[in-house]
DNA sequence: ATAGGGTTAG
């Protein structure tokens, strides 16, 4: 059971403190690191310079060289070796530090998609015995990441750890910050928490590169501890809008609805809210909370709004399934001015999936080509797969993906593979999933996804079969958790296969409505069972599913009239939707479940999302 | 000169 309280501090935090601290410029930090467009690709460099600059330095002729090179927009990676090597020659430190910190200033090298070459050149500076300082390392460790996350990147990484280490420049705020987040990109928590927790000096960027790490590393709960660990430990550090961004994004993730209104009161009391990231991230926190309404009254306030705002609400409406509004504003967002972006078609084609819009999907891929003239990524290619394969139409489908003229990801046959769950097609599964246990190895649910299908066809031995693979590889299935939040303290259940204690009273729940409900007509589906096992034990695991205990917990602990929202880490199986469907019905009880695609809202026996798993 | 954030599909 887990809780927290950010809501009591934030709130005594800000009573015992009449004066608002002064109030910084909110800092939207300078996106041309994310931004491929701003980088000077296109600018036609003068290649003869290149050439004129790596001669002079063949000839001796440095100080030329150097007069060149300060012309010249995009020096290539031979210039820079050619220059250091020169100096080396020439025993000109002063001169190196003048290529060195060319390089420096030509820090969008890193940034795009040159990181190998950055670190190729940090290699040579190295040899050639050019010390680095702690702008060098900054550069550096962003080139590590720049790149495609492979392992030998890590450990380049690591490497230059130990040089920071060795050198001495632990005490830099700056390299130490690059450094967490650079781990926090590689999925290394644990290092980037060690490297977090030395660091002498903090200050609001360092304690907000920690937040982001677990929020992007599915460790949301850690992020909002941390975000209250900060407001209790520094006196002179306050959150800003970047801060506020990635504790938003862990509350949408927990929904955690009551903190994300605190949060929200706090973005008020600071101002904060007239910066569009933070409203999108406030939009989309209230709807990944099942509070719509208010996700739309935030995005109504708003005076100015940039695509993400749109591409924020578009998407809300998408996963509570209501495809013709992601429509209406997405059309809207057109008329207005705002071209669309390739997430605004991710995300409305998203929403047609949903919604089982299939038609109106296709027309959108379609004019996403013609009107728009958007040239469709793997991403669009999924959705599309999906679209049409919970539709029914895996032949379709399979069709689209022969015809992309790009190679399909992982993405691509995950739908697939999803869309052949919910149809039980054997055959076609086993095609995807062989791509798919090529394409991503580890990905532990593609192999539950094949077994699920095989159970669902009675196909015994090949169930068995893909466990084996999966403990093979050393995996296992993800257990089912579901939460709920109950009086601003949440409450976490995880699927049990036997009875036990703590849960006593909510399983004797359970077994009591279950008969009940049998009575008028439930039928436990067990075919979401991966044991071949009877009947009566099958309906016993079925109903110790984390989702049901939130459920029957729910039940008893809030009040009439009061919706019971849950939040589950995994798909909601086919059995406790219709048992919650029953439950709804039978208890006259609002029920909001958000799985890991979408919500369900189930009122009086009915699901919102037409059974459309 | 250097560090942290927003929208996305099974």
């Amino acid at each position: 059971m887990a809780c927290f309280n950010v809501i009591s501090h934030l709130n005594s935090h800000s009573s015992h403190r009449l004066l608002p601290p002064k109030p910084k410029p909110a800092r939207l930090i300078c996106s041309l690191a994310l931004n491929p467009s701003s980088t000077t690709t296109t600018t036609i460099s003068d290649s003869n310079n290149n050439n004129r600059i790596q001669s002079l330095c063949k000839q001796g002729n440095l100080n030329q060289a150097l007069q060149l090179l300060s012309a010249e927009p995009n020096p290539t990676q031979l210039t820079y070796e050619l220059l250091l090597l020169s100096c080396t020659r020439q025993h000109s430190l002063s001169d190196a530090y003048t290529v060195h910190s060319h390089l420096a200033n030509n820090g969008s090298l890193t940034l795009a998609g040159h990181g190998e070459e950055v670190l190729d050149l940090y290699r040579r500076m190295n040899r050639t015995g050019i010390s680095s300082d702690r702008f060098t390392y900054t550069y550096v460790l962003k080139a590590c990441v720049a790149s495609n996350c492979s392992s030998t990147l890590l450990n380049r990484g690591k490497e230059i750890h130990a040089h920071i280490l060795r050198h001495g420049y632990d005490s830099s705020v700056y390299v130490m910050t690059t450094l967490v987040d650079m781990y926090a990109r590689f999925g290394c928590v644990t290092y980037a928490s060690v490297v977090f927790e030395a660091m002498a000096v903090k200050n609001v960027v360092s304690w907000s590169a920690m937040i982001a790490c677990y929020a992007r590393n599915e460790m949301p709960f850690e992020a909002v501890e941390l975000f209250r660990e900060m407001m209790i430990q520094t006196c002179d550090t306050y959150p800003n809008s970047v801060t506020m961004v990635s504790v938003l994004q862990a509350c949408a993730a927990l929904a955690a609805l009551e903190q994300g209104k605190l949060l929200h009161a706090y973005i008020l009391r600071k101002g904060l809210d007239s910066i569009l990231p933070v409203i999108s991230a406030l939009v989309v926190m209230y709807a990944k909370c099942g509070k719509l309404e208010l996700g739309q009254r935030v995005f109504d306030q708003m005076d100015k709004r940039d695509v993400v705002s749109w591409n924020s609400l578009i998407s809300s409406y998408g996963v509570h399934g209501y495809g013709e509004k992601a429509i209406q504003i997405f059309e809207e967002m057109i008329n207005q001015g705002v071209s669309p972006s390739p997430i605004s078609l991710i995300s409305v084609l998203g929403a047609c999936s949903h919604a089982g819009l299939v038609e109106e999907g296709k027309r959108l891929f379609k004019s996403m080509q013609r009107d728009h003239k958007m040239r469709p990524g793997v991403e669009h290619y999924a959705c599309m797969v999906d679209l049409l394969g919970r539709a029914n139409k895996l032949d379709e489908a399979a069709k689209i993906i022969e015809d992309m003229r790009i190679e399909p990801g992982p993405r691509v046959w995950g739908s697939l593979l999803g869309s052949c769950r919910i149809h039980c097609n054997v055959e076609l599964a086993e095609r995807a999933s062989k791509r798919l246990f090529d394409l991503e190895p580890l990905n532990a649910g593609n192999y539950v996804l094949l077994a699920d299908i095989y159970a669902a066809a009675n196909m015994w031995d090949e169930v068995k079969r893909v466990k084996k693979l999966l403990e093979a590889r050393g995996l296992q299935k993800i257990p089912g958790r579901s939460w709920i939040e109950v009086k601003r303290k949440m409450h976490s259940f995880v699927s049990v296969d036997e009875f036990n204690q703590p849960f006593e009273e909510l399983q004797a729940l359970l077994i009591e409505l279950c008969s009940e409900m049998k009575e008028k007509g439930y039928m436990p589906q067990t075919k979401v069972v991966l044991y071949d096992l009877d009947e009566k034990e099958k309906e016993r695991i079925v109903l110790g599913h984390s989702e049901k205990l939130a459920v029957a917990f729910g039940l008893i602990n809030t009040s009439k009239g009061e919706t019971i929202r849950i939040t589950k880490n995994l798909r909601l199986c086919e059995d406790c939707h219709s048992f919650t469907k029953f439950i709804s019905k039978f208890a006259n009880k609002e029920i909001l479940v958000r799985d890991v695609n979408r919500f369900h809202h189930f009122l009086d026996g009915v699901c919102s999302c037409g059974d459309y798993l």
